[in-house]
Formats: C-alpha cells, sequence, structure tokens
DNA sequence: GTAAAATAGTTGCAGAAGCAACTGTTGTTT
DNA sequence: AAACAACAGTTGCTTCTGCAACTATTTTAC
C-alpha cells in the first residue's frame, strides 16, 4: 500500500502548522517564565496591563478571549501574588478596575526582559525581513479569522 | 501622559499574533468538530491515524508533544467512542499499537470535510499565493523554534 | 547471565479553562 | 416609576493537561 496521495490543502497546512508551532512557543515560555513563578496566562495579563494601565475584567476576558470566570480566577492568583489589584469602578458599580502593582510591573520587567531574549533565540533562523514578512501574513490570517467568528 | 513609546520588537509581535491566532483557530474548531463529538485533540489523533495506519501511544505523544498520560486519557476516550483500537505490538510486549476501526475512519471524514469546509471559508480573506507564503513562513518559523527546542 | 539503566504505558494528583447558573447593578421600555 | 432586559463579576462543576511516581518489559553493561 503506498502512502496517501491525495495533497493536504493550503489551509489545513497552515491550521496544522500554527499548532505546532503554538505548542512548541508554549512549552518554551511556560520554562522561561516558571523563574519567575508566573504562568503563559499571567504573563498575558501582566503584558497588557503594562501598555494600558487599567482594563476591566470585562475588558481582559474580550482582548484575551476567554471566559469571565477564567479571568476572575487568573486576577484571584494575580492579586493573591500582589501583582495587580482590583479598584473599584467609579462610575459603574458592577465594574472593577485591574491595576498592576509596583511589584507587578517590576516581575514583569524582568520577565518580559529574559522572554523577549528567549524569543529572539528561537526565532534566530529567520532574517529580520522574513520575520517582517511573516508578521505581516500573520496579521492577514488574524483578520480573516476575526471575520467569521464562530462560524 | 502619552502612549508608550517604545517600539514592540517584531519577535514579540509574531508571539502574541500566533497566540491569538491559534485561540481564534481552536474556537471556531470546538464548534465545528462537537458536531461529532470530537474534541481537537481527538480529532488531531484521528487525522495522525488516517495518514499513518498505526502509531504507538509514545510515538503520538511525540508527535503532538504533549505528555504521555494525556495520550492514554485520550486513547481511552477514543476507544470507548469506538473510534480507534489498542492492538498488542508484536515485537515489543510493552508497547501497543493504534490503529482506527471502520467507524472512525468514516467519522474523521465526516469531520474532516466539515473542518477543511469551515477552514476554507475563515481563511477567504488570504488569496491562495498569501496563503502559500504563510505557509513557508510558518515553517520557517516552526523549523527555527525546534532547533532550540527546551531552552 | 545477571544487575542496572532505559523505555512503554498507566495512575494519582493538581492547575487551568470553559459552561451554566447565580447575585447584584445598570439600562430600557412602557 | 415599575417591570424587564442586559451586563459585570463570581462560584460550582466538569474536562483537559502536565508532572511525578509507579509497574512491566526491554536494552545495556559488566
Amino acid at each position: 500500500m503506498e502512502p496517501l496521495s491525495f495533497e493536504i490543502p493550503t489551509t489545513t497546512r497552515s491550521y496544522r502548522l500554527i499548532h505546532e508551532i503554538y505548542v512548541l512557543l508554549d512549552a518554551g515560555d511556560r520554562q522561561v517564565l516558571s523563574a519567575f513563578d508566573l504562568t503563559t496566562s499571567q504573563y498575558r495579563v501582566l503584558s497588557l496591563l503594562v501598555a494600558n494601565a487599567a482594563y476591566r475584567m470585562t475588558d481582559l476576558s474580550d482582548i484575551l478571549l476567554c471566559a469571565r470566570s477564567t479571568i476572575t480566577r487568573l486576577i484571584d492568583s494575580l492579586e493573591q501574588a500582589h501583582l495587580v489589584q482590583r479598584n473599584a469602578d467609579g462610575v459603574d458599580r458592577r465594574a472593577q478596575q485591574v491595576v498592576l502593582t509596583p511589584m507587578g510591573r517590576e516581575r514583569w520587567q524582568q520577565a518580559q526582559q529574559a522572554h523577549e531574549q528567549s524569543l529572539m533565540q528561537r526565532m534566530a533562523a529567520l532574517s529580520s525581513d522574513e520575520q517582517a514578512d511573516l508578521v505581516q501574513r500573520l496579521e492577514q490570517m488574524r483578520d480573516s479569522l476575526r471575520i467569521v467568528l464562530p462560524i
């Protein structure tokens, strides 16, 4: 019996590649970030807060595309570690503003530096032109996926 | 206070894009595949078996980059659903060969068709040239990440 | 040939995430 | 103004996954 002869469609190939890359990235990130007592999800939240000072819980779940309950527990853990703080939203008493603590900012800075360095090492086989190209294509793909969100 | 002025490095941008794309893809896949009572992981295993007839458990965990225990439970669930079967490995009595059942093959064919169609819809904003380009860049990225596997 | 090391797979345990149901607050309709 | 709908966030529950410890088999070393 010879190997299957039908060709794998390009869409499926990108699909599989994305999954494989994601797993490879995630495994490395977990290792790098564990040295700073951070999970990849926690790191992602800190990165958002560094760039934008304050977010409501719901904003975080919208941006990170995860359930609101996931954010609740994520912020719980970050608050217990004294890296973020829940503040009351002056306008809407249902809402809360999540902000970084000084310790959270400092932790992120350290982790970010290590993470960035690890990423550069692991992406070293691509020239900066190729990387720029990749980013452009990835942005296209993301935009395309966003259009038809829930099928 | 003006917005942060330092530029986000290209590596970090690809990193974030991959994550976002992965989440978008995964959410859609979950929805498509749930109609066939399959999780994305189960679907991935079936896809491997369709292409290659038989795998040992350890091979699956190597290929899918997940823990051996994860494969054990994944195959447990697929076996309970009568989609795959564990066969003794004639040579190594520690090992087991995982193979598709006729029902597993049939289920995969149906799911694959729906999945492929959904993917094409969701990737429609990219021309076939752009998609081919994307695949090439993704392959580069995967290869680069594979070199420096565990940091 | 036997002891030690490596490998294949499973199980217990703990963490992460989604869904559904719930409370409390805000917005809308009439 | 009251009733209803929509929204922000939390909790209970279940599923998925990784890590560490374990058993059984095979390979390696002496």
